[in-house]
RNA sequence: GGAGAGGUGGCUGAGCGGUCGAAAGCGGCGGUCUUGAAAACCGUUGUGGGGCGACCCACCGGGGGUUCGAAUCCCUCCCUCUCCGCCA
């Protein structure tokens, strides 16, 4: 959510800066509701404030016996215009804000200019696409030869878009887990936690998924609750209508979760194996910083996400989006994109955002700046160190020998008790 | 699932329907005293919002109601704690 005062007072400036994504303002409808808002609230703090007034004579004559019959006439007729004016500046407050939720952050001055993800703009590259002397398998083939990725299995059991992990296969995926949990908790300062995977709508309205994007998440309707699309949720959430002091800072979380996606809008889009899967594995970084250094924070989280692709021995690239391809909460993202040889391409395998203020005003999450003494809003950063799933695809693309077999990476072995090729285990 | 107790400021904890944004204590901040520190003493100390301003408004778990007036009464939802049952 942008800064109400920001949105009062300088429309013009935010509709500009909005139409960079693609995003048209509706500044008539705005300027029409702030108007209507500025006169009610005045009208109804001014009506507040006459009724305690005379609640308070009324309260004093009562004190000293006096005969309170006049007085309670005069002000017989005040409550009905107060509890009218009330109401309208309550709907229009809610419609407000109910437009409020849907204006996503602005892009900060850095983010590069574009009309697509074309206009994407690659920062830098690590490595290099394997040398492989074979034409390459994708990882449904490879899978499937070695009898450890079975889709049919899953679909009987569940759906579409779900998939059975068996024997060396799923053991290097809970090995990829963990070596990125041990990265992130030993070497790069990040505390772990263990969080719900169900939670509610406001939590989700906090970092950006409701009200907009209800159709991307599976809901659970009896609690009433829904399956965390990301532990981006939980986790950013832990700061909800918190202060927090200035040492606390910056706050630094890693989560391993499942994730769940309806992927509803991209039917016939990434049919085929893991890559989007209605439930994946992920370990999510997550920063609360103060505001002036959350810049510096996404290029740090950013790089910790790197070293886990860089000690997989993996090759990527590391993409800044554009404007129109920035998602809806986010002021700046890079994306990982790591190469997958069984599809001669890039795939995103980790998405780093800096939100600004976005989610940390929808969720009140602040700090006590010592120089005013005042709680202001902190600054919320997330990114993925790695997703799970998609890490697996590209070590098995990567890792691939010509019969077939897939060598296990060096930094997973001490994971697999030595493992050194995938065995059925 | 059954029975009971309770949700008040950073914390603990008072609060006959009226002058309560709320006692007191702790903590925090500033000061006096001191070579310095502690102790003691004095002062100060919630959040959000509106108005060009003088100022004003809202908030005592959430929502609704009664009333001229609600932290205080009523309804409802949520949450926490204790005991019993059940289950991991």
């Amino acid at each position: 959510m942008l800064d109400p005062q920001v949105l009062r007072n300088r429309l013009d400036e935010v509709a500009a800066a909005l139409k960079r994504r693609g995003f048209d303002l509706d500044t008539e409808t705005l300027e029409r509701l702030e108007t209507r808002r500025k006169s009610l609230q005045v009208e109804t703090q001014e009506l507040q404030r006459r009724r305690n007034a005379s609640a308070k004579t009324i309260g004093e004559a009562k004190a000293r016996g006096q005969d309170l019959n006049s007085l309670l006439a005069e002000v017989a007729d005040q409550g009905d215009r107060l509890a009218r004016t009330e109401a309208d500046l309550a709907a229009v407050l809610e419609e407000i804000e109910a437009q409020s939720l849907l204006i996503p952050n602005i892009p900060h001055a850095s983010v590069p200019p574009g009309t697509s993800e074309d206009d994407n703009v690659e920062i830098r590259r690590f490595g290099a696409p394997p040398d492989l002397s074979f034409e390459p398998k994708d990882h449904v083939d490879l899978g499937q030869a070695l009898g450890m990725m079975d889709f049919e299995t899953a679909a009987r059991i569940a759906a579409t878009r779900f998939v059975v992990l068996s024997g060396g296969l799923a053991r290097m995926h809970r090995a990829l887990t963990q070596f990125m949990m041990d990265l992130h908790t030993r070497e790069h300062g990040y505390r772990e936690v263990y969080v719900p995977y169900l939670v509610n709508a406001q939590a989700l309205r906090g970092t950006g998924q409701l009200p907009k994007f209800a159709q991307d998440l599976f809901a659970v309707p009896e609690p009433g609750l829904y399956l965390i699309p990301t532990a981006e949720v939980p986790v950013t959430n832990l700061a909800h209508d918190r202060i927090l002091s200035p040492e606390e800072l910056p706050c630094r979380y890693v989560c391993h979760t499942p994730c769940f996606r309806s992927e509803a809008g991209s039917y016939g889009k990434d049919t085929r194996g893991l890559i989007r899967q209605h439930q994946f594995e992920k370990v999510e970084l997550v920063q609360l910083v103060r505001p002036d250094g959350s810049y510096e924070a996404l290029e740090e989280l950013t790089r910790h996400a790197e070293v886990a692709l860089q000690r997989l021995g993996l090759h990527y690239r590391v993409v800044a989006l554009c404007t129109a391809d920035l998602g809806f909460a986010s002021a700046k993202t890079y994306d990982l994109e790591v190469w997958m040889p069984g599809q001669g391409r890039f795939r995103e395998i980790s998405s780093c955002s800096n939100f600004e203020s976005f989610q940390a005003r929808r969720i009140k999450a602040r700090w006590r700046n010592p120089d005013t003494g005042r709680p202001e809003l902190l600054h919320t950063l997330n990114g993925s160190g790695l997703a799970v799933g998609r890490t697996l695809v590209a070590v098995m693309e990567s890792y691939q020998e010509a019969d077939g077999r897939i060598r296990v990476p060096e930094v997973l072995r001490p994971y697999l008790g030595g493992m050194e090729v995938v065995d059925g285990r």
